[in-house]
DNA sequence: GTTTGTGAAGGATTTCACAGCA
DNA sequence: TGCTGTGAAATCCTTCACAAAC
């Protein structure tokens, strides 16, 4: 599937969707390891550490080049780089909330995004009573100052946390600004054009898929 | 398919997990329509609202029964409770948190989950200091009271908000105390046995898989 | 006329199994 | 010998298309 190394001539069209999204799995899980002191490892023991089959993940990675060595495995932190640039993992990324009530100041707050490249840097209300406070050491701002902040500050991403009732027509707006990336925390399934995507953040719809499990 | 009603004799074995996933997608959908004043909806109008091919709707029924009616369509009171007692949400599930960080106490004041049905009924932290103090008005515990209170208080979900250094051991332990079903906010990828659920809420990792569509 | 339920077809993803390399 | 990378096979999932029901 092309020769070793050169910078990605990744042919997007054509990777499964499933398969980008396993793809942060083994980041995640090969910096663990990396951190482990781990140096090498096979598809063997990466399948064992996440519960999948080594010729899955084998098959995965051949959609982007060839990473390992016959006989031997794959170089741990080689490997988690050129992962890390394949996802895009290697730049910074900018974030704005939307909807600062209860969950949007948990999600400002959460920590857990900065170190992974994530960074919020505007957050806006519906609600002018909030305009204007100070949320995580950001004033909050209008939704009218949306588009303008969206291009000044360089944000591709978009993070939905007002009520349901409410987030068809954010993300909606969003869409209109150009933002082609949503992590939606709003109770809905949203409709976008095919070219934006949506992830949704959704607990309850997890518990739900699991208590059909749980009867008895 | 089988003849029309009689109270689910489903093959849990043989339907597949997708399906089960995308249930709870039409619960909350047909809520929603309910709640505007539809009464009739046909697989065309629901797919148009979850952006899903009609066919796609029909053969996920058909896995539990025949719900609808040549010509017209399903009711949509009658098919919501009908896949609601499929998933088993016509009953309260009780779960205990653990780990009673930020997190945790984010997750235990969440309001989404009372009204779906799925109840707090304990906290638990492995930090003796917190063990006492009251959270959401119920009393921290210690993790040495987790498998009777499991069974005292007929638990059947654990959540799990520790860090992600003591989730794998936090999970080994819910799983040794019986719980079959875990909702996973830290980030890791669990080991655990074949009949135990997990469903990760991460919402790294939805990020991380959407920046390889953005990188221009 | 309309829309369901479903076998059969088609497409996508996973797994197999092995040649080839270290 | 040990393990990758990959076509081919197997499996799983989605879509088609139409008879039956209203």
């Amino acid at each position: 599937m092309r020769s070793d190394n050169s910078p990605e001539p990744i042919d997007a069209e054509i990777v499964p969707e499933v398969v980008v999204q396993r793809l942060p799995l083994y980041v995640r899980a090969l910096s663990q390891f990396a951190s482990a002191g781990v140096e090498v490892i096979s598809s063997e023991q990466l399948g064992a550490h996440l519960q999948m089959t080594p010729a899955q993940i084998r098959k995965d990675l051949s959609y982007f080049g060839r990473f390992g060595k016959q006989g031997r495995g794959y170089d741990v932190d080689n490997l988690a780089e050129r992962l890390r640039s394949i996802l895009g993992l290697d730049s910074q990324w900018n974030a704005a909330v939307i909807g600062i009530g209860r969950l949007g100041r948990a999600v400002v707050a959460y920590p857990g995004f900065e170190p992974e490249g994530f960074r919020i840097v505007a957050t806006f209300d519906a609600d002018e009573r909030l305009v204007g406070h100070e949320v995580g050491s950001m004033r909050v701002q209008s939704l009218n100052e949306l588009a303008s902040t969206v291009h000044e500050r360089n944000i591709k991403i978009g993070i939905v946390t007002v009520p349901a009732s409410h987030a068809q027509e954010v993300i909606n707006l969003l869409v209109r600004v150009g933002i082609k990336a949503i992590l939606n925390y709003a109770p809905i399934a949203p409709v976008v054009p095919p070219d934006v995507r949506v992830r949704g953040v959704d607990p309850v719809l997890s518990l739900q898929s699991m208590t059909f499990y749980l009867k008895t």
